[in-house]
DNA sequence: TATTGTTATACTCTATAACTATA
DNA sequence: TATAGTTATAGAGTATAACAATA
C-alpha cells in the first residue's frame, strides 16, 4: 500500500506527499534500472566522483545505514562501477573510487535524473514550478526537518 | 533510510518529496499514537462511518491489501473501535460497523490529523500555501497520477 | 467460475549485534 | 576506549498462495 486517502481532512497534505513521492520513486527507480542503477548506486557514484570519500562518508550523505552501504558497494563493484580502495591515512577506512565505466554510467544516470525530474517540474503550470520546489524546500529544512524517532526496537542477541 | 541526498540535480525533487512525506508520516504516526491508533486505523474508522462498507471496499479506499485489512479490523476489534458484521446482501462479505467508542475515537483522530497538516501547512508564508497544495494535487491527479509497477515477484508455494 | 474474507507464510528491507582490524 | 567495515540475522512490513464459504 501507498498512502491515507482523504478524508474530512481540509487538505490531506500526507496523501499528496505520499502519493507523489512513491509515483516518482517508482519512475525515478524504472528509469535508472534501464542501465542497472538502483537509486542509492546513483546517489553513491555520483558523491563519490567529487572527492575521495569512504564508505561512512557517503553512507552519510546517502543517509544510509553503514550495513546497507556495504551491501550497495558491493553491487557498485560486481557491476564494475567502483571499487574499494584503502585510505592512505586510515587503514581500517575505504576509500570508494569510482572506475571509468562506473564514470560513464554516472554520467547518463544523472541525464536520466535530471530528465525525470523535469519532467515532473514542466508538467506544472509556469506559476506553480517554482513556489512548490520553494514550498517544498521551506518545509524540509524547517517544520518538517527532523523526523520524529520511532520507539527504538529492542532486539535480542544473534544466536551463537 | 529515508532518501537520496542532492547530487549535481538541477532540483532534487525527488529529496524533497520523500523527505518531507516521511518527516509527516513520523510526526503523524506519533500524534495519532497519543490515543493509540495507526493512520490506517483512522482511515478505515473516518471511511466506515461515512457509509456501509465492506472490508474490501475500505481496503481499496485506503489503498491496503486484503490481508492488510484484516490485521487493520483485528486491531480494531480489539480496541472496541469497530465490530465485523455481516452484509444484509452478500453473505460473503463483513460491514465495518464503527462503534460508539470508535466515532468518539475518529472524531479526536480528525482533529489530531487536520492539526498535524495545519502545522505544517501554516509554517509556511501566505503565497506559498495555496500554491504549494494546488501543485501537488495537480501532480498527483496528472503527471504523477500512477505509480510505475515493480516487475511481480514470482514466490513459490506454501509449505505443506 | 469468480469473489470475500481468512490463515499461513515467503520475501524484501532495514538495522542491530557481534566481530576484526586499526586508531 | 572508540571507530570503519563486515557478516549474520532479527524483526517489521507486506503481499502471495491456498482455502472455505458463498455468489
Amino acid at each position: 500500500m501507498t498512502a491515507m486517502a482523504p478524508a474530512r481532512t481540509c487538505t490531506d497534505l500526507s496523501f499528496l506527499l505520499d502519493h507523489t513521492s512513491h509515483v516518482l520513486r517508482s519512475r525515478m527507480a524504472a528509469a535508472l534500472a534501464e542501465i542497472g542503477l538502483t537509486a542509492r548506486m546513483h546517489c553513491v557514484l555520483v558523491h563519490a566522483l567529487e572527492e575521495e570519500r569512504t564508505q561512512i562518508q557517503l553512507a552519510e550523505i546517502g543517509d544510509m545505514d553503514k550495513t546497507t552501504m556495504v551491501v550497495t558497494v558491493d553491487a557498485l563493484e560486481k557491476e564494475g562501477l567502483a571499487e574499494r580502495r584503502p585510505s592512505s591515512t586510515d587503514r581500517r577506512a575505504r576509500i570508494i573510487a569510482v572506475t571509468e565505466k562506473g564514470a560513464e554510467v554516472a554520467e547518463r544516470s544523472q541525464v536520466i535524473v535530471d530528465r525525470v525530474h523535469r519532467d515532473a517540474i514542466d508538467s506544472l503550470p509556469d506559476d506553480e514550478r517554482e513556489v512548490l520546489v520553494r514550498a517544498l524546500t521551506r518545509l524540509s529544512r524547517e517544520h518538517l526537518g527532523t523526523p520524529v524517532e520511532a520507539p527504538q526496537v529492542v532486539r535480542r542477541a544473534r544466536q551463537k
